[in-house]
DNA sequence: GCACTGTATCGATGAATGTCGATGGACAGT
DNA sequence: ACTGTCCATCGACATTCATCGATACAGTGC
């Protein structure tokens, strides 16, 4: 098979290691992290996924999503791909429609990871 | 007096608002919690702050902190003030040393936030 | 007062990033 | 096929940001 590639999935729940008080972190445990933690690090990125959040069954379609946070479709599309990658949104087509759906998973990564 | 400023303390406990995936975020609280985020988001900041919180009585001196993290003493204070006025940590100058000390409640307020 | 050490600030620079308009690709209806 | 809609990618631009060397500031000891 060619290239069955569907974005990219973390298969979240554990971040990728221990607490972060529990030790002093590697550098590239250190970069990984930093790098899922700035796709949360973003306002259009948060009212994004606040707003799938609570949508009915956790689930938005992109069109819907445009014109609550007031900014052009590219970019709108392009925050949802960089959630996407770090594994907070997984994407479904369905017809003309792009369906983007939380996965509390990797929420529950993160914060297992800051929790004291 | 003068500027007696003393960086900023958020004091913080909770974050500003509902947990993420209860209702959508406006714009306003979503960039200060992006700030917030972005404190974190970032490899050397997030060493830092788990090499103090893993240390003794969860505080160290910056003169500790240079050397683990293999930045310029610049670099390493820039990021130490980031941390400050995000609120997870504190600052204490004690005769010729700085010492930055872990504030639990700040991750515990994001935890809190990014919660199911 | 003077030298020394530990930190913070300043200014510069290169890299990363948020944003948009324009374009392309996929699907539905006529 | 043609048209229209929804969405993703591309290229460009402006802004933000991490990093450093140089410098200034504060405290200690002589």
């Amino acid at each position: 098979m060619p290239t069955m590639l569907e974005v990219t999935d973390v298969s979240a729940g554990s971040v990728c290691c221990a607490p972060l008080v529990t030790e002093p972190l590697g550098q590239t445990d250190a970069e990984q992290l930093a790098v899922t933690l700035k796709a949360l690090a973003d306002p259009a990125r948060l009212r994004l996924l606040s707003i799938v959040a609570s949508s009915e069954g956790q689930e938005a379609c992109v069109c819907d999503l445009i014109e609550p946070v007031g900014l052009s479709q590219p970019t709108v599309s392009h925050h949802l791909k960089v959630l996407t990658e770090a594994g907070f949104l997984s994407r479904s087509k369905r017809g003309t429609w792009a369906y983007y759906r939380l996965q509390p998973a990797a929420l529950a990564g993160v914060t297992e990871f800051l929790a004291i």
